[in-house]
DNA sequence: CGTTTTTGACCGGCGC
DNA sequence: GCGCCGGTCAAAAACG
C-alpha cells in the first residue's frame, strides 16, 4: 500500500489550491469543504471560529446527522439516572472530501476498523498516541455520497499539537464554506 | 528495530 | 437466553 494520493477535490472556486499542498506532505491532508467548529477545545484545537450550517440539498439526503452534531452528555433512554457513565463529548464534522483521513495536527493511531449497516463503506476508529490522551476518532464514509466524510472526534485533547498547525490552519483560513448546491 | 496497520476475535449492551 | 450491532483488543504483518 502506498500513501493517500494527495487529491484535491477542490470546490471549484478555491482561490489558489498550490499553498494547499504544501511540500511536507508527511501527514498533511487537506479538506476544503465543509466544516463545523463551535470551538469545543480546550486548547483551540481550531483557531477559527466557524459556526455556519449549509443546507444543501443533500441534507435530507444525509438526514442522518445534518452536518455538525454535538452530543456531549447526552441521557439516552435506558440509560441510568444520573450514572457514571463514560460521558464524553462527541463532534461529529461531516466533510467533504475524497480524503479519508483529516489530519488536524495529530498523531493517530488506527486500532480498529468495522463496517456499518446500510454502509458499503467500513468506519475506521483512530486512536491519539499521546500517553494520557485518550483522544478517539472516528472517520466514516457515506456510502451514498462517496465525496461526504464524516469525522467524529471523542473526548478533548489535553497536550499541545506536536506538528505545526501552521498548514493546517493555512487551509482553514482559505477554507471556504460550500454554497447551497 | 520500533511503530503503525490490518484483521478476526472478543465483549458488552440492547431488543426480541 | 440468544443474536445482532457497534466498539475494542491484540497478534502478526507491513512499513520506514
Amino acid at each position: 500500500m502506498e500513501k493517500y494520493a494527495m487529491l484535491f477535490p477542490c470546490a471549484s472556486t478555491a482561490p489558489s489550491s498550490s499553498s494547499f499542498s504544501s511540500l511536507n506532505m508527511s501527514s498533511s491532508h487537506v479538506l476544503n469543504s465543509t466544516l463545523y467548529n463551535n470551538n469545543p477545545w480546550p486548547n483551540g484545537f481550531l483557531g477559527l471560529k466557524t459556526e455556519i450550517h449549509v443546507p444543501t440539498s443533500e441534507d435530507k439526503n444525509v438526514s442522518n446527522n445534518g452536518s455538525f452534531v454535538v452530543t456531549e452528555n447526552e441521557e439516552k433512554p435506558g440509560q441510568k439516572k444520573g450514572e457514571k457513565k463514560l460521558r464524553k463529548p462527541r463532534f461529529a464534522f461531516q466533510t467533504r472530501s475524497q480524503v479519508d483521513i483529516l489530519d488536524d495536527g495529530y498523531r493517530w493511531r488506527k486500532y480498529g476498523q468495522k463496517s456499518v449497516k446500510n454502509n458499503k463503506f467500513p468506519r475506521s476508529y483512530y486512536r491519539c498516541t499521546h500517553q494520557g490522551c485518550n483522544v478517539k476518532k472516528q472517520v466514516q464514509r457515506l456510502s451514498k455520497d462517496e465525496g461526504v466524510v464524516v469525522t467524529t472526534y471523542e473526548g478533548m485533547h489535553t497536550h499541545p499539537i506536536e506538528k505545526s498547525t501552521d498548514n493546517f490552519e493555512q487551509i482553514l483560513s482559505q477554507m471556504q464554506i460550500y454554497p447551497p448546491l
